[in-house]
DNA sequence: CTTCATGCAAAACATTTGCAGCTGG
DNA sequence: CCAGCTGCAAATGTTTTGCATGAAG
């Protein structure tokens, strides 16, 4: 039993989310709201298709284009992060649309959200090392979470 | 103008893989010689696609899928580095086969491979705050190239 | 010689696109 | 009402796979 999230830390997210996508004049479709609910309720990274099979629970007639268009309006508001894979596999972050530091399970794939601390100062010194200007990041480290460890 | 490596450089990665290449009993064809050679002596990342491209100059017969297998087989021996990216575009590193962190312009794609410090720590402290056994990471900074700074 | 590697084409996948019809505001 | 969204299917782009032929050791 994973312990649940105060329901109004998911309700705030929903909103904020809400608010821009009206804020940009884009349609508040049901589908939509399914699928950006979907993204601030989940704690574990879902793929775009596991996002598609929990749409289709609801909405059955719902197709990936919709899931796949619905996560780039989400992109393009910054609502959204997209974590992908070299495998081709895509994860999405609806709750911490920035980038931040992910410990992966290379096992059984599960991502962890940590904070840790100044990660701006490696940006801060790659800044100087190459002359780029940085909008964003990504820093993820791969391994054996706790639970696989023990199996292995 | 970019000031080209000492030969002696490339000569030791391409014998240093292809001793491993021997020591694993794998077969060294002329194929294969030819696509270590282009991920040693290459400084810019190539995709897959290039480095098939470049295969093709030198023996028009080659098929994609034996550039595949045998990244596949240099990623086996741990001596190329595999960037992949969300849109499906992978690139490769033959010189620095290790996780290092990387500066990733998102207009021209142009990669750096800055020297910078203490990632070990946070290393660390992730492995304090998560319990995971990590083997690997990956570090990249995106944003806009000098060269492109001054185009936009 | 024998096994492994190659090359071709087809398959596999995830994602994108074109377009007719539907619907939110 | 009508611009924008949906759903379907076909297209895309990249990587993988099956299998007959060829060459490394």
């Amino acid at each position: 039993m994973k312990p649940k999230e105060p329901a109004n830390l998911t309700e705030e997210r929903v909103s904020r989310i809400l608010a821009k996508v009206r804020e940009h004049d884009f349609r508040l479709t049901p589908q939509r709201l399914a699928i950006i609910r979907i993204l601030a309720e989940s704690k574990d990274h879902p793929s775009a298709d596991e996002i598609y099979q929990e749409v289709r629970a609801l909405f059955p007639t719902t197709s990936v284009a919709t899931v796949y268009k619905t996560i780039a309006l989400l992109k393009e508001l910054n609502e959204v992060l997209e974590l992908g894979f070299p495998d081709g596999s895509n994860r999405y972050d609806g709750n911490r649309p920035y980038p931040h530091p992910h410990a992966i399970c290379t096992k059984c794939r599960k991502i962890m959200d940590p904070k840790i601390s100044n990660v701006e100062e490696l940006s801060e010194e790659m800044k100087k090392k190459t002359g780029y200007r940085f909008s964003f990041h990504r820093l993820d480290f791969f391994g054996l979470c706790p639970e696989c460890q023990k199996k292995s």
